[in-house]
DNA sequence: ATGGTGGAACATCCA
């Protein structure tokens, strides 16, 4: 089985790329993240025409998840026990879709920003994602033979080795101290990296900045990850980042994740 | 090895 995650930066203004995606890399599963559309905006015909189901969950122009599966799509839920809201009033985000996919649990996710660091949203980015250790913890708990990947745009960059250069993000979001922790505490609740075993580092990145050339200039962040609990883990047999379809005109700034289960 | 951001309610906000 072959499961990818990207950000795609509006479903709607990269269709033809995501059905190419899915072709090109021969997907089981497509996780996406920042869809930036709802529900009865999503184009569902060429996916189904391209014999996929998706599972979305879109509520405005902002964020956005779905699942786009060729190998079964069940107990689909949307959000996390415990996720937490966003804003005066606080409104739940689209932020978290989960399925069962052949024995495997997949989330689609996409973790608050953060902004700047002492923001309100920068405080939302860290409970969200402790919230989210808290609930993956749970599920690990009730059965330590799951098979649950944890996957998406998570917005921060663990180490030195994730961003190209430590002096341009001193100070900024997603290198912070609290944030790295609050990334590895999911890592030691028990759910692995599966990527970087296959695209060590450093240099090695999932996400470029429109601006400023960045791409051509390499200059890019590792930002994108699928993590997995110990029983999947130990099915992968690969997995790549997708630079090539970083480039040319029609882009999302950031870049297909993939991974290859046994 | 790309082209000096891009996407969305098209006003600004968000990233």
């Amino acid at each position: 089985m072959r499961i990818a995650t990207w950000n795609v930066n509006s479903i709607r203004s990269r269709i033809d790329r995501v059905v190419e995606v899915l072709q090109r890399h021969d997907l089981d599963v497509l996780l996406l993240q920042e869809t930036k559309c709802r529900d009865d905006q999503f184009p569902v015909l060429p996916l189904s025409a391209a014999g996929y189901d998706v599972a979305m969950h879109g509520l405005n122009q902002w964020n956005g998840v779905a699942i786009i599966s060729r190998a079964g799509l069940d107990d689909v839920e949307v959000g996390f026990p415990g996720m937490p809201a966003y804003g005066d009033p606080a409104v739940s985000e689209a932020r978290a879709i989960g399925a069962t996919v052949d024995g495997v649990r997949v989330w689609s996710l996409y973790v608050p920003n953060g902004r700047e660091v002492g923001h309100p949203h920068y405080a939302y980015k860290l409970d969200w994602l402790a919230k989210l250790r808290d609930a993956a913890q749970g599920w690990l708990a009730d059965d330590g033979d799951a098979q649950i990947m944890l996957a998406g745009d998570w917005n921060i960059a663990p180490t030195d080795d994730d961003v190209w250069s430590v002096e341009f993000f001193e100070g900024k979001t997603h290198v912070t101290a609290p944030e790295r922790a609050a990334f590895r505490a999911v890592v030691d609740a028990g759910f692995a990296d599966l990527v970087r075993p296959y695209a060590p580092g450093p240099g090695v990145y999932t996400y470029w900045d429109y601006t400023q050339l960045r791409f051509p200039k390499r200059q890019g962040m590792r930002i994108d990850f699928a993590l997995g609990s110990p029983a999947l883990a130990e099915r992968v047999t690969h997995a790549e980042i997708d630079r090539e379809e970083r480039k040319g005109k029609g882009a999302s700034d950031h870049a297909p994740v993939l991974v290859t289960l046994d």
